[in-house]
DNA sequence: TAGTTTATGATATTCATTTTCAATTGTCAA
DNA sequence: TTGACAATTGAAAATGAATATCATAAACTA
């Protein structure tokens, strides 16, 4: 079963319906796997394949593809909320922020299981997620400041 | 030199006027260290003080003892800006947020050391800050869960 | 295909934060 | 101490992201 095939799965199980809105906004957000987009990006890029939508619904959709666990939403702290497709290893990755540029780079692994671990024990707190980011200069600012 | 006294040379290196204001909004963040008040909790407390200030100012002077390194803005993706008074172990505190009642738990000790050496290296980022948040269940939710 | 329910688009609303601007208040030099 | 000038303030308006409202328009199901 492809991912598309998944999505209008998860729609039906939960008694949504599958609208050619809901199909656009997947496919943008499919298209830009690598991207990190805001509501605001989304809805520009579905416009172009579907001038009729509107905002609200694009915020709904969002709203609802999270919920879904679909996509995942991520917070630079730049003021709107960003989105990217769900995937097992979206738990095990963190960004690196560049507070020149502002460029969003992204890192694998999981370093944090140790801690989590600790955590766990010591404070008796149930860990579902975690929200790690790193601000800095990335190599291409840093030559700059040179 | 107290803190009062350091905080007073801090603005005045900058040329930034010592008001009554600024002195009663410090006075409330001074007696909540443990706390993290968001802009409009703080607003409330100064209010109590000095009831002629207006939610503006409260805004601008955040946003300047943030400049001056006074305060340090957390974001608990509670929607709103938090502060706390800044100490040099700010970078090593994490937080645990209970998304269940929204406790905020603090941890300290900065088992993040050996990951950001490894970024530094492997990424050539140069890392000034991090914002480590951990969420799930308190242990109070977690028996009530029972 | 009809009928019911959900979804949509346009618009209004909310909420935190920022901006504007005239009036006020510190600061520093005389 | 005073006066001048720049910085600061309060009130209100503006902004910007996100959400709610509501009448209309699609989807699904029998």
């Amino acid at each position: 079963m492809n991912e598309v095939e998944k999505f209008k799965e998860k729609l039906k199980d939960k008694g949504y319906k599958l609208t050619t809105q809901r199909r656009v906004i997947l496919d943008v957000i499919m298209e830009n796997r690598e991207k990190h987009l805001s509501s605001e990006e989304i809805y520009d890029l579905v416009r172009q394949k579907y001038p009729e939508i509107g905002l609200a619904t694009v915020y709904r959709t969002l709203l609802l593809f999270e919920e879904l666990g679909i996509v995942y939403k991520l917070n630079f702290d730049d003021g709107r909320n960003r989105y990217e497709l769900y995937h097992n290893e979206v738990h095990q990755h963190h960004h690196l922020i560049c507070l020149k540029c502002g460029a969003v780079i992204e890192m694998e692994g999981d370093l944090l299981e140790d801690l989590e671990k600790a955590i766990e024990e010591t404070k008796d707190f149930e860990i579902l997620d975690h929200n790690v980011k790193f601000f800095g200069y990335c190599s291409k600012c840093r030559k700059k400041n040179d």
